[in-house]
This record gives C-alpha cells, structure tokens and sequence, in this order.
DNA sequence: CTGATATCAGAGGGACTGAGATGC
DNA sequence: CGCATCTCAGTCTCTCTGATATCA
C-alpha cells in the first residue's frame, strides 16, 4: 500500500518489520499480563544473578529511569525481590524469585512461539540468514550502540 | 550489552535495527527540519499526483487523523497545497507544489546517504539479501498488514 | 439512512531528560 | 568535594481511538 518512493528502502522495511514483531511480541505478553520491559527484567536477572539496578538496566536494556517502576511491578507479583546491598547502602540488590523462575519459563515458551510466528514466511536457511545479517548491522565499531 | 537470554532473537535484533535505522532517519531529516510523516506525504504526493487525504493516508502509511497536522504544517511552507474538491465536497485535493518537489529532491538525496550510513556494515550483496527477506517477511498472505 | 471524508482532542506505550536525595 | 545509585516527574515522538460535522 505505501508507495514506492520508500515502500523498498532499507529503513523503510526494517520499521515495518519491527512494528509487525512488535506488536506480535506486546500481544503474546499481554495475553498473560505483561510487557516487554517485564520479561527483559526477568530474563536478565535470570542470566546474571542477583545484580544492582545500576547493573540490571544495561543488561536487559530497560532506562533506570524505567527501571525502578518495572522493578516496582514485578516485586509486587512477587516476581522478584528487591532489597538493600548491605556493602553498599546506596543499591538495592534485586534477585529472581522461584515464581519469577516460572513466569520467565512462561514468557519464553510463548516468546517461542512468536518467532515462530514472525518468520513463518522464510525458510529455516532464510531465517538464520536474516538473524545472521541483522547481528552484523548492529554489530557497529568501537564506541557501541547508544 | 543485553543478556544473551533474548539479544540473538530475531524479533528483538529486529526491533534494535529500526531503532537504529529510525535514529539515522529521523537525525537526517531533523537537520533540515523535517519528518517522517513529511516526506512520506511528499513522496506519495509525487508519486500520485494529486490526491484526496483519505487517498494519500494509505499510500504514504500517515493515519488520516495526523494527516490533516501534516498537511497543515506542509501546506504552511508551500510544499502543499490543499484545495477543495468540486466534485465531491466531503474531499480536499492535495498537491505537491514546485517548492513541495525541489524539498522532497533534498530529502531524497538525504535519506540516500542515510541508507548508505545504515547499511555500511554489510556488503552489496548482503544488502541485496536483507532487503528481500524484510521484503519476503513483511509479505503477508490475505489480509495483509495492519 | 448509510457510508465516506476530514477534523479534532486525547490516549497509550516506549524511550529519554532533568532534578532530587542519599551514600560512597 | 566529586561521583554513583536510585527515584520521581515530566517530555517527546509516533501511532492509534473515539467523537463530531459535513456531505454523497
């Protein structure tokens, strides 16, 4: 439908191929009550271990700024558990919970299932070559994204 | 940086790749004070020639409710211009004027250099490979997006 | 009446900014 | 003192919803 001025370019298309992952990705977690920052919290501490929110936003890529709420939210399910470092008092210390554990092998499963969904149309060769080539856009000099 | 539990799923490298494509885009056009929504509605004006909003709003992607800001806001430069239609008075006919071209060359020439700037990392042929396979995923059988 | 068109006000989510309080 | 950490309030941009007025 969009014209072909930028219906073919690059940047076009990445957009575009985002917003359809995105939205497939925000209804898969909606339909069990959460949000991407949700499952990136809950995945990185389940990779890192108990951390520091300092720690903690770098690694599931949430600002600290938006740190603090989803921290708020999953405490609250008990989901995780934030309490003071007592060898530094200015951080908390946040740590999965065993139902945290569950809710994150939850999210994965149906996450699962939405790539499946996202690269229905490619080939299993295709669908390692788009990974292959997306990694290497990214994959920018010295200095790093953002 | 992100933990590696999601950073190698093609949903999230393709949701990081259009946040950075989208950087490069909206940096470029910002330089010359514009937007996305300002060179979509001119590329598809050129593209179309005149045309009704409710024509213009599926072919340049802008939702008919920040199409009339756009035209506003392009039609105070001149780029535009919006008219009422004589043969159907629910219909304002927009146009792309001489200013609206030589403005749309520019970005135009703009947007070339950003997709070079994206795509930097990756060779011809690769280019040629991840523009098909966004192309084949967006594909979608009946129905289409959105 | 119905449906299409344009307009307007506002919601929503995601990423970010700036300032503060506290402790190293 | 400078610096790090956490918290809070609010901004920005893009997309979309819902309602209204007008006309075919």
């Amino acid at each position: 439908m969009a014209t072909r001025r930028f219906a073919g370019q690059p940047s076009w298309l990445l957009t575009q191929a985002a917003q359809h992952a995105h939205r497939l990705v925000s209804d898969g977690l909606a339909a069990v009550d959460a949000r991407g920052y949700h499952y990136r919290v809950l995945a990185a501490l389940a990779d890192l271990g108990p951390a520091s929110q300092a720690t903690l936003g770098p690694r599931s890529d949430v600002h600290p700024s938006d740190l603090v709420a989803t921290v708020n939210e999953l405490a609250g399910g008990e989901l995780v558990e934030r309490r003071p470092d007592p060898s530094d008092r200015r951080r908390n210390v946040i740590s999965i919970t065993p139902a945290g554990r569950r809710r994150l092998r939850r999210l994965d499963r149906r996450l699962a299932r939405v790539q499946d969904e996202l690269l229905a149309p490619l080939s299993p060769a295709e669908r390692h070559e788009l990974t292959r080539l997306l990694a290497k856009l990214l994959d920018r000099p010295a200095g790093g994204l953002r």
